[in-house]
DNA sequence: ATTGCGCCCTA
DNA sequence: GTAGGGCGCAATG
């Protein structure tokens, strides 16, 4: 007979972490009872685990009984900071122990003692007695206790933890885990710790010296005059988070271990608790009589099996690779990831697929895994051959009744597309996630795994390293590759699962179905196109920028009296306000002065010559090192070509970004800066198009907020700054149009007197004495920000003219400037993100119309908000330059008529500079 | 080697 | 007052 093996279930601890990992369902009354059902369903698992050599022989789940315990006696602020547990769950902590009672296991609560006491008293009894322990539970605290012999088991990713896991996440042996805990603190329980000292640190000092008193008896030969001083200061404070972070082992058992023995699934009072509450579907398997009606209880849907990174499949043979393609089928749908070996899609190569069917159910397929090392000797692992894997692969991919589903879908699309694979129809839940919560946070994956599956991902660096010693994904073995990969398109799966149910109920159809997911391809295809840049014009400029740079550097060193970093504004505002002895230095928050434009542009005009060189050193070194050499290290070398990376999913308001290199940032302001934009050129026969909307935001807001008079100066082509100046100072010349402009962008900015008054150069009261007149004069601002202020207010969230959201959370913040600030974002959300949802409806509709007009390889290359650049043919240009222009000014139709005409002008020249 | 800050480029 | 990205510096680990 093997050993007796203790279960010791930590129920507190399970409850919040199911209650955040689980959908917010409820039972057949209508209790919120998701956090019930998660639990039901491990214990079960658990439970049913008996009979195997791993499995429990006895087992009790062990509760808080109360709030206060001895530790509030040794300090009152013990806890003191946790907030309420939410309002669903508190019903939920009866309903937990009634199901533990329901398998006839013990339910056991002491009052004064925590259950993390309750269950090291346990299992130091169950270990003195020669059992073995498990305890489920992935709280740091307990790690204490992981010893041979007892383990912990992490229901949520399937994972057992032994001393190892406490050595790589803590850096010591559970021994002295108690000791980095007490130093490090918890901000949770409101352990003080130390300050300054995080889990790093922690967990250095005590491999050194190897517990607190330890490190506090040689707290004055340390080094570190903070580290040293803060451990002085604070000595008691870390002798008592020692104490309050101990475990309690000593106390008398409140039932017997032997009364803790297991019996299996008993049918009753099983039966009747999983009627109750509707659990039909564990009903179902206990077997026997079911219930007559099925009660309309959305409990029953399938909850997601744990992750276990072991029942990954490497797929290396045939037979496997059809069963999976069969499986697809079978799904009618499939999450797909690929891995490559590096993060440019355009350059880095293929080196395997993963797939999914079901949450839990997921692949690898390896294609190009070498060795780690350089072991000459040794084979590279076997794998399929990447042709033959793609060709089987393509008919699945390319299957109109199979739907494929990806996050960031834009990056396998290339890789795909170089491979002569069109993946369709698909799904990105990177989108939908975008579609559904922007403003509520990230949307990458591991974002994702965390809001929507209280899941961590693996991170990529556990698999490659990081910084020199990082090494590409084809160089991983193929047991840890394939456990990162799989989980990749696991994940995916199931969060698809989550978020494609919510896009119909939360409104988010049109503009995932009409926007943002026909873009994909459209932007893909932009990545691969690059555009050309002149390598000798940057590197020309780079020198003549450099040699500048230099000539002025020597002057302002001179001016200043002695060698300095111009480039520091600490060094800077320190020679200008201290050395020099200038007037008017004002410290900022880090107590820096401020060397900003605006104060250098003051002290310019006061005669202090230095100001102006600095500003042009400033600029000409912004230039240089942004994006003379910057660009140049971009060009990839096979294409000749810069290939820049848009963010689909990054903007608040639906606008894209751009990065590795940013192209929509590059200068056209000054004289200077625009001589880099003339380095962008066309390829050699053809010529560059830019086409842009005029004023676009502007028009929106004369639309969305109904101004007749704002209309009709659109609608006649009028000059709009013009008629603004007209209508507040009564009359126009050079100075009213440019308050004008500056007062029309405040409006779209969300308008605050204080902010505007800084923008002209005048005080509070004259600002808001003009935005009263502007509100006078077109009145429907007004309305409009009234309108979408209480939008905001009643659902946290504003809309764009085609339903894109943009949620503020900002709004229910305890300070007055931070709701200030959502007012703010929520009055230019629904403008900026209506431009940005119709040039991107624009840019949709952009390939047919080209095609439809024979222009099919008139390439678009790049966006930048309001602006659309394309390459063609020098012959093709003028009819391409009047489809762009149709499509560009009808993009809102029909899902939306415009009150205004959208203008778009079009210029063509050999470079960007010149198209402008 | 990473991180926050100040500054500055774009729409 | 909106929305982005990226550089160098200086302080962290």
């Amino acid at each position: 007979m093997a050993a007796n093996h203790l279960y010791l279930v930590d129920g507190s601890g399970y409850i919040f972490r199911a209650y955040h990992r689980l959908p917010p369902l409820t039972n057949r009354h209508g209790v919120p009872a998701g956090a019930v059902y998660g639990f039901t369903t491990m214990m079960w698992k658990l439970v049913d685990e008996l009979h195997r050599a791993e499995g429990p022989t006895h087992m009790a789940v062990i509760f808080d009984a109360s709030s206060k315990t001895f530790r509030n006696d040794m300090y009152d602020q013990y806890k003191a900071h946790r907030p309420p547990p939410p309002e669903d769950l508190v019903p939920q902590f009866p309903l937990i122990r009634d199901a533990t009672r329901a398998f006839s296991i013990p339910c056991i609560e002491e009052v004064g003692l925590e259950a993390d006491d309750i269950i090291a008293c346990y299992a130091k009894a169950a270990l003195a007695a020669g059992w073995k322990v498990t305890i489920v539970s992935s709280d740091k605290d307990l790690m204490q206790l992981i010893e041979p012999g007892l383990d912990m088991l992490d229901t949520m990713n399937n994972r057992r933890l032994g001393p190892e896991h406490v050595i790589e996440k803590f850096g010591v042996p559970p021994e002295q885990l108690g000791d980095v805990l007490a130093l490090m603190g918890d901000s949770v329980d409101n352990v003080p710790g130390v300050p300054g000292i995080g889990p790093k640190t922690a967990s250095e000092l005590v491999r050194t010296y190897g517990d607190v008193e330890a490190v506090l008896a040689a707290a004055e030969q340390i080094k570190k005059p903070k580290l040293r001083q803060s451990l002085i200061d604070h000595a008691d404070n870390a002798r008592l988070s020692r104490e309050l972070v101990r475990l309690v082992c000593d106390r008398p058992l409140p039932e017997p271990l032997d009364d803790l023995a297991l019996k299996g699934l008993p049918p009753e009072p099983l039966r009747a608790f999983l009627e109750d509450m509707g659990f039909r579907s564990l009903l179902a398997k206990l077997g026997g009589p079911q219930p007559a009606a099925a009660p309309a209880a959305s409990i029953d849907e399938e909850v997601d099996p744990p992750f276990v990174h072991k029942d990954y499949e490497t797929v290396v043979d045939e037979a496997a690779l059809d069963r999976w393609i069969a499986a697809a089928y079978a799904a009618t749908q499939i999450a797909v990831d690929t891995e490559t070996d590096g993060i440019d899609c355009v350059r880095a190569k293929l080196v395997g697929i993963s797939l999914a069917t079901a949450p839990g159910k997921a692949c690898y397929i390896p294609l190009g895994h070498g060795l780690a090392g350089d072991d000459l000797l040794a084979e590279p692992p076997t794998q399929l051959p990447a042709e033959l894997v793609l060709a089987k692969l393509k008919p699945l991919l390319e299957d109109p009744s199979i739907l494929k589903i990806g996050q960031n879908l834009k990056y396998d699309l290339i890789m795909f597309r170089r491979h002569g694979v069109d993946v369709t129809p698909y799904d990105d839940t990177m989108l939908l996630s975008y579609d559904l919560d922007a403003g509520l946070g990230g949307h990458g994956m591991d974002d994702l795994a965390k809001r929507h599956l209280d899941h961590a991902c693996i991170e990529f660096k556990t698999v490659c390293g990081t910084g020199k010693t990082q090494i590409s994904f084809d160089k991983v073995a193929l047991p840890q590759a394939t456990e990162y990969a799989a989980e990749d398109a696991d994940v995916t799966l199931r969060l698809w699962r989550r978020l494609k149910p919510r896009l119909a109920r939360e409104k988010a159809t049109r503009v995932y179905e009409l926007v943002d997911r026909p873009l994909v391809p459209v932007i893909a295809e932009m990545e691969r196109a690059g555009i050309l840049v002149d390598r000798a014009e940057l590197a020309r400029l780079s020198a003549e920028f450099g040699g500048e740079i230099q000539r002025l550097e020597g002057v302002i060193h001179e001016a200043a009296g002695g060698p300095f970093t111009i480039g520091s504004p600490k060094q800077l505002g320190e020679v200008l306000f201290e050395r020099l002895g200038l007037k008017g230095g004002r410290k900022g928050k880090s107590g820096v002065y401020s060397t900003d434009v605006n104060e250098m542009e003051r002290l310019a005009g006061e005669g202090v010559a230095v100001a102006r060189l600095v500003l042009e050193w400033r600029q000409l070194s912004k230039l240089k090192a942004t994006y003379t050499d910057a660009l140049q290290a971009q060009i990839n070398p096979e294409t000749g070509r810069v290939h820049t990376s848009f963010g689909l999913a990054t903007a608040q308001t639906g606008r894209l970004s751009s990065t590795d290199p940013n192209l929509q940032n590059i200068p056209i302001r000054t004289e200077t800066g625009r001589r880099i934009r003339d380095a962008f050129v066309a390829a050699p026969g053809n010529v560059l198009l830019s086409a842009d909307y005029s004023q676009i935001e502007l028009r929106l807001a004369a639309h969305m907020a109904d101004v007749p008079a704002l209309q009709q100066a659109f609608a006649r082509g009028d000059d709009i700054h013009n008629l603004t100046a007209q209508e507040l100072f009564g009359e126009v010349n050079r100075d009213t149009r440019g308050r004008a402009k500056t007062i029309n962008f405040a409006i779209l900015y969300g308008i605050s007197s204080w902010g505007l008054a800084g923008r002209l150069g005048v005080d509070r009261g004259e600002a808001q004495a003009m935005i009263d007149r502007y509100f006078e004069r077109f009145p429907g601002i007004n309305r409009y920000i009234a309108d979408t202020l209480a939008e905001l207010r009643e659902h946290g969230y504003v809309t764009t003219l085609f339903g894109r959201k943009t949620h503020l959370p900002g709004i229910k913040a305890k300070t007055v400037g931070e709701r200030q600030a959502a007012e703010r974002q929520a009055i230019n959300a629904p403008i900026q993100g209506t431009s940005a949802d119709i040039i991107k409806r624009a840019m949709v509709r952009m390939g047919p119309a080209l095609a439809a007009a024979g222009l099919g390889h008139v390439r678009m290359l790049l966006q930048v908000h309001d602006e659309l650049v394309f390459e063609a043919p020098e012959a093709d240009a003028p009819a391409a330059a009047e489809v762009i222009r149709e499509t560009m000014a009808r993009a809102a139709e029909p899902a939306v008529t415009l009150s205004v005409p959208l203008g778009v002008e079009v210029g063509i020249g050999k470079s960007w500079g010149a198209a402008h």
